[in-house]
DNA sequence: AACAATGTTCAGTC
DNA sequence: GGACTGAACATTGT
Protein backbone atom coordinates (compact mmCIF):
# COMPACT_ATOMS: atom_id res chain seq x y z
CA UNK A 1 0.00 0.00 0.00
CA UNK A 2 2.30 2.73 1.22
CA UNK A 3 4.17 4.25 -1.53
CA UNK A 4 4.37 8.55 -2.36
CA UNK A 5 0.70 8.18 -4.21
CA UNK A 6 -0.59 6.06 -0.79
CA UNK A 7 0.94 8.47 1.10
CA UNK A 8 -0.24 11.84 -0.22
CA UNK A 9 -3.98 10.12 -0.14
CA UNK A 10 -3.23 10.03 3.70
CA UNK A 11 -2.25 13.77 3.67
CA UNK A 12 -5.03 14.84 1.81
CA UNK A 13 -7.25 12.99 4.04
CA UNK A 14 -5.96 14.76 7.30
CA UNK A 15 -6.05 18.19 4.97
CA UNK A 16 -9.66 17.48 4.19
CA UNK A 17 -11.20 15.69 7.63
CA UNK A 18 -8.44 16.07 10.82
CA UNK A 19 -7.53 19.90 10.68
CA UNK A 20 -8.52 21.98 13.56
CA UNK A 21 -9.78 19.26 16.05
CA UNK A 22 -9.04 19.90 19.50
CA UNK A 23 -7.21 16.29 20.52
CA UNK A 24 -8.50 14.94 23.92
CA UNK A 25 -6.51 11.85 24.18
CA UNK A 26 -3.50 10.27 22.61
CA UNK A 27 -2.66 6.72 22.49
CA UNK A 28 1.17 6.33 22.32
CA UNK A 29 1.52 3.21 24.08
CA UNK A 30 3.22 1.22 21.09
CA UNK A 31 6.65 2.14 21.94
CA UNK A 32 7.93 0.23 18.81
CA UNK A 33 6.04 2.44 16.73
CA UNK A 34 6.12 5.50 18.41
CA UNK A 35 10.23 5.02 18.95
CA UNK A 36 12.49 6.51 20.46
CA UNK A 37 9.95 8.18 22.61
CA UNK A 38 8.50 6.92 25.47
CA UNK A 39 5.16 6.14 25.90
CA UNK A 40 3.45 9.52 27.20
CA UNK A 41 5.77 11.10 25.36
CA UNK A 42 3.59 12.00 22.23
CA UNK A 43 0.45 12.39 24.79
CA UNK A 44 1.69 14.60 26.46
CA UNK A 45 2.95 16.97 23.71
CA UNK A 46 -0.14 16.80 21.55
CA UNK A 47 -3.02 16.96 24.35
CA UNK A 48 -5.15 20.34 23.94
CA UNK A 49 -3.48 20.76 20.54
CA UNK A 50 -5.11 20.81 17.06
CA UNK A 51 -3.48 19.76 13.91
CA UNK A 52 -3.35 22.66 11.77
CA UNK A 53 -1.88 21.63 8.84
CA UNK A 54 -0.11 18.06 6.63
CA UNK A 55 2.52 18.03 4.61
CA UNK A 56 4.64 15.12 2.86
CA UNK A 57 7.61 14.85 0.83
CA UNK A 58 8.30 11.42 -0.49
CA UNK A 59 6.89 8.88 1.68
CA UNK A 60 7.14 11.40 4.75
CA UNK A 61 4.29 12.54 6.40
CA UNK A 62 4.06 15.68 9.26
CA UNK A 63 1.62 17.75 10.46
CA UNK A 64 1.95 20.79 12.19
CA UNK A 65 0.04 22.01 15.25
CA UNK A 66 -1.00 24.76 17.51
CA UNK A 67 -0.59 25.81 20.73
CA UNK A 68 -3.53 24.67 23.71
CA UNK A 69 -4.04 28.15 25.10
CA UNK A 70 -7.04 29.78 24.29
CA UNK A 71 -5.09 32.57 23.42
CA UNK A 72 -2.37 31.46 21.71
CA UNK A 73 -4.41 29.45 19.13
CA UNK A 74 -1.89 30.56 16.43
CA UNK A 75 1.13 29.94 17.72
CA UNK A 76 3.17 26.85 16.80
CA UNK A 77 3.38 23.13 18.81
CA UNK A 78 5.65 20.13 17.94
CA UNK A 79 5.33 18.64 14.44
CA UNK A 80 4.06 15.00 14.54
CA UNK A 81 5.67 12.64 12.41
CA UNK A 82 4.22 9.65 10.12
CA UNK A 83 5.38 6.80 7.97
CA UNK A 84 3.01 4.14 6.89
CA UNK A 85 6.19 1.68 6.68
CA UNK A 86 5.39 -1.43 4.98
CA UNK A 87 1.35 -1.89 5.37
CA UNK A 88 -0.28 1.08 7.41
CA UNK A 89 -2.53 3.22 6.40
CA UNK A 90 -4.69 6.47 8.28
CA UNK A 91 -8.04 6.09 9.36
CA UNK A 92 -9.80 9.15 10.21
CA UNK A 93 -13.44 9.08 11.49
CA UNK A 94 -16.12 11.58 12.17
CA UNK A 95 -18.90 11.32 14.39
CA UNK A 96 -22.53 11.20 12.29
CA UNK A 97 -20.61 10.73 9.06
CA UNK A 98 -18.63 8.00 7.18
CA UNK A 99 -15.09 7.27 7.89
CA UNK A 100 -12.48 9.22 6.22
CA UNK A 101 -9.55 6.91 4.62
CA UNK A 102 -6.06 8.05 3.47
CA UNK A 103 -4.63 4.66 3.02
CA UNK A 104 -5.28 3.35 -0.76
CA UNK A 105 -7.89 5.87 -2.46
CA UNK A 106 -7.23 8.82 -4.47
CA UNK A 107 -10.36 9.58 -6.39
CA UNK A 108 -11.72 12.34 -5.23
CA UNK A 109 -14.36 10.70 -2.95
CA UNK A 110 -13.79 9.26 0.24
CA UNK A 111 -15.12 5.52 0.97
CA UNK A 112 -17.34 4.49 3.39
CA UNK A 113 -17.05 2.12 6.30
CA UNK A 114 -18.92 -0.60 4.04
CA UNK A 115 -16.34 -0.70 1.76
CA UNK A 116 -13.33 -0.91 3.62
CA UNK A 117 -11.79 -3.65 4.96
CA UNK A 118 -12.98 -4.72 8.48
CA UNK A 119 -10.85 -3.19 10.89
CA UNK A 120 -8.88 -4.46 13.37
CA UNK A 121 -8.83 -2.97 17.02
CA UNK A 122 -5.12 -4.81 17.94
CA UNK A 123 -3.66 -3.40 14.34
CA UNK A 124 -4.18 0.48 15.47
CA UNK A 125 -0.87 1.27 16.75
CA UNK A 126 -1.40 5.00 17.14
CA UNK A 127 -4.18 7.11 18.34
CA UNK A 128 -5.23 10.57 18.37
CA UNK A 129 -9.05 11.07 19.95
CA UNK A 130 -10.56 14.67 19.13
CA UNK A 131 -13.14 16.61 21.11
CA UNK A 132 -16.01 15.89 18.76
CA UNK A 133 -15.59 12.17 19.20
CA UNK A 134 -13.72 11.11 15.82
CA UNK A 135 -10.37 9.51 15.78
CA UNK A 136 -7.28 9.45 13.63
CA UNK A 137 -5.72 6.32 14.12
CA UNK A 138 -2.87 4.59 12.15
CA UNK A 139 -3.74 1.27 11.30
CA UNK A 140 -0.94 -1.37 10.70
CA UNK A 141 -0.97 -4.67 10.85
CA UNK A 142 2.83 -4.99 10.23
CA UNK A 143 3.61 -2.71 12.65
CA UNK A 144 6.33 -1.15 10.88
CA UNK A 145 4.85 2.14 10.56
CA UNK A 146 6.30 4.75 12.72
CA UNK A 147 5.36 7.80 14.25
CA UNK A 148 7.49 10.47 15.71
CA UNK A 149 7.63 13.94 17.25
CA UNK A 150 9.38 16.29 14.67
CA UNK A 151 10.48 13.81 12.33
CA UNK A 152 13.98 14.34 10.45
CA UNK A 153 13.58 15.60 7.06
CA UNK A 154 17.01 16.19 5.89
CA UNK A 155 18.05 12.80 4.64
CA UNK A 156 15.46 12.71 1.84
CA UNK A 157 15.83 13.76 -1.63
CA UNK A 158 13.37 15.81 -3.33
CA UNK A 159 9.88 14.02 -3.59
CA UNK A 160 9.83 12.09 -6.72
CA UNK A 161 6.61 13.46 -7.96
CA UNK A 162 7.87 17.47 -8.02
CA UNK A 163 11.46 16.92 -8.87
CA UNK A 164 12.62 18.43 -11.96
CA UNK A 165 15.01 16.58 -15.03
CA UNK A 166 18.05 18.58 -14.14
CA UNK A 167 17.97 17.86 -10.63
CA UNK A 168 17.10 14.20 -11.03
CA UNK A 169 19.51 13.85 -13.57
CA UNK A 170 22.26 15.09 -11.12
CA UNK A 171 21.48 13.08 -8.11
CA UNK A 172 20.95 9.70 -10.00
CA UNK A 173 24.23 9.91 -11.44
CA UNK A 174 27.45 9.54 -9.38
CA UNK A 175 27.25 5.76 -8.73
CA UNK A 176 27.81 2.12 -10.07
CA UNK A 177 24.46 0.93 -8.36
CA UNK A 178 21.78 -0.86 -10.14
CA UNK A 179 19.59 2.13 -11.42
CA UNK A 180 16.79 0.47 -9.51
CA UNK A 181 18.71 0.66 -6.46
CA UNK A 182 18.71 4.74 -7.53
CA UNK A 183 15.18 4.91 -7.77
CA UNK A 184 14.78 3.34 -4.42
CA UNK A 185 17.38 5.01 -2.24
CA UNK A 186 15.31 7.87 -0.39
CA UNK A 187 18.22 10.18 -0.54
CA UNK A 188 18.36 10.36 -4.45
CA UNK A 189 14.24 10.75 -4.64
CA UNK A 190 11.95 10.28 -1.93
CA UNK A 191 8.59 8.41 -2.47
CA UNK A 192 9.72 5.74 -4.91
CA UNK A 193 8.71 2.48 -3.53
CA UNK A 194 9.59 -1.16 -4.83
CA UNK A 195 6.56 -1.49 -7.02
CA UNK A 196 6.71 2.58 -8.42
CA UNK A 197 10.37 1.53 -9.18
CA UNK A 198 9.39 -1.48 -11.60
CA UNK A 199 6.70 0.16 -13.23
CA UNK A 200 9.08 3.56 -13.94
CA UNK A 201 11.86 1.52 -15.06
CA UNK A 202 8.97 -0.94 -17.39
CA UNK A 203 7.61 2.42 -18.93
CA UNK A 204 10.98 3.54 -19.68
CA UNK A 205 12.37 0.71 -21.28
CA UNK A 206 15.15 0.43 -19.23
CA UNK A 207 17.09 -2.69 -17.42
CA UNK A 208 16.64 -2.31 -13.63
CA UNK A 209 20.23 -4.13 -13.40
CA UNK A 210 21.97 -1.38 -15.49
CA UNK A 211 24.11 0.49 -13.37
CA UNK A 212 23.25 4.22 -13.84
CA UNK A 213 26.80 4.70 -15.08
CA UNK A 214 25.88 3.18 -18.53
CA UNK A 215 22.56 5.06 -19.27
CA UNK A 216 22.47 7.38 -21.69
CA UNK A 217 20.88 10.86 -21.20
CA UNK A 218 17.87 10.02 -23.38
CA UNK A 219 16.96 7.15 -20.88
CA UNK A 220 17.46 9.11 -17.85
CA UNK A 221 15.06 11.24 -19.14
CA UNK A 222 12.51 8.76 -20.07
CA UNK A 223 12.95 7.43 -16.51
CA UNK A 224 12.00 10.88 -15.15
CA UNK A 225 9.31 11.27 -17.63
CA UNK A 226 7.99 7.72 -16.15
CA UNK A 227 8.38 8.51 -12.79
CA UNK A 228 6.24 11.66 -12.93
CA UNK A 229 3.46 9.89 -15.13
CA UNK A 230 3.37 6.62 -12.80
CA UNK A 231 2.78 8.77 -9.75
CA UNK A 232 0.03 10.47 -11.75
CA UNK A 233 -1.41 7.58 -12.86
CA UNK A 234 -1.60 5.54 -9.81
CA UNK A 235 -3.33 8.75 -7.60
CA UNK A 236 -6.03 8.44 -10.61
CA UNK A 237 -6.57 4.63 -10.74
CA UNK A 238 -6.50 4.84 -7.08
CA UNK A 239 -2.75 3.50 -5.64
CA UNK A 240 0.41 1.44 -7.34
CA UNK A 241 -1.06 -1.92 -7.07
CA UNK A 242 -3.02 -0.75 -10.45
CA UNK A 243 -0.35 -0.13 -12.29
CA UNK A 244 0.37 -2.21 -15.41
CA UNK A 245 3.41 -3.86 -14.45
CA UNK A 246 2.31 -3.98 -10.65
CA UNK A 247 -1.09 -6.25 -12.01
CA UNK A 248 1.15 -8.28 -14.25
CA UNK A 249 3.48 -9.16 -11.57
CA UNK A 250 0.44 -10.13 -8.92
CA UNK A 251 -0.16 -12.53 -11.45
CA UNK A 252 3.31 -13.76 -12.12
CA UNK A 253 2.37 -12.84 -15.60
CA UNK A 254 3.34 -11.71 -19.06
CA UNK A 255 4.70 -7.84 -20.56
CA UNK A 256 1.55 -5.69 -21.14
CA UNK A 257 2.92 -4.08 -23.83
CA UNK A 258 4.49 -6.86 -25.72
CA UNK A 259 3.03 -10.26 -23.89
CA UNK A 260 6.60 -12.24 -23.42
CA UNK A 261 7.03 -13.64 -19.76
CA UNK A 262 8.24 -11.62 -17.40
CA UNK A 263 11.58 -12.11 -16.01
CA UNK A 264 12.03 -12.40 -11.83
CA UNK A 265 14.54 -11.68 -9.48
CA UNK A 266 16.52 -9.90 -7.02
CA UNK A 267 18.13 -6.04 -7.80
CA UNK A 268 18.93 -3.85 -5.23
CA UNK A 269 17.37 -6.61 -2.57
CA UNK A 270 13.97 -6.03 -3.86
CA UNK A 271 12.31 -8.67 -5.73
CA UNK A 272 11.97 -7.34 -9.12
CA UNK A 273 9.89 -8.43 -12.44
CA UNK A 274 11.13 -6.90 -15.99
CA UNK A 275 10.01 -8.07 -19.54
CA UNK A 276 13.39 -9.27 -20.87
CA UNK A 277 12.86 -8.11 -24.54
CA UNK A 278 11.68 -4.76 -24.03
CA UNK A 279 13.96 -3.53 -20.83
CA UNK A 280 17.00 -5.16 -22.62
C1' DA B 1 7.04 -24.95 8.11
C1' DA B 2 9.56 -21.97 5.40
C1' DC B 3 9.59 -17.92 2.84
C1' DA B 4 8.15 -13.48 0.98
C1' DA B 5 6.02 -9.02 1.82
C1' DT B 6 4.37 -2.07 -1.10
C1' DG B 7 9.83 0.14 4.20
C1' DT B 8 13.71 1.88 7.00
C1' DT B 9 17.91 1.40 9.49
C1' DC B 10 22.05 -0.31 11.23
C1' DA B 11 26.28 -3.16 11.04
C1' DG B 12 29.66 -4.65 8.16
C1' DT B 13 32.67 -4.71 3.86
C1' DC B 14 34.97 -2.92 0.14
C1' DG C 1 34.80 8.76 4.56
C1' DG C 2 31.79 7.20 0.86
C1' DA C 3 29.33 3.74 -1.48
C1' DC C 4 27.21 -0.37 -1.31
C1' DT C 5 25.13 -4.92 0.59
C1' DG C 6 22.61 -7.71 3.53
C1' DA C 7 20.49 -8.66 7.84
C1' DA C 8 17.34 -7.10 11.25
C1' DC C 9 13.20 -5.12 12.62
C1' DA C 10 7.48 -7.00 13.74
C1' DT C 11 3.92 -9.32 11.83
C1' DT C 12 0.91 -11.49 8.48
C1' DG C 13 -0.19 -14.15 4.44
C1' DT C 14 0.84 -17.97 1.31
Amino acid sequence: MPELPEVETARCAIEGAALGRRIVEVDDTDSYVCRPHHPGEIRAALLGRELSGAFRRGKTLWCETTGAGDREESSSGPVLGMHLGMAGRLLISRPEQDDVEGGDYLGGRYPTVAEQPSPKPEWDRFTLTFADGGVLRLFDKRRLGRVRLDPALEALGPDAAEVGLAEFRKRLAGSAAPVKARLLDQSVVAGVGNLLADEVLWQARVDPRRPVADLGPDEVTRLHRAMRTAVRTAMRRGGVHTLDVVEARSRDGHCPRCGTAMARGTVGTRTTYWCPVGQA
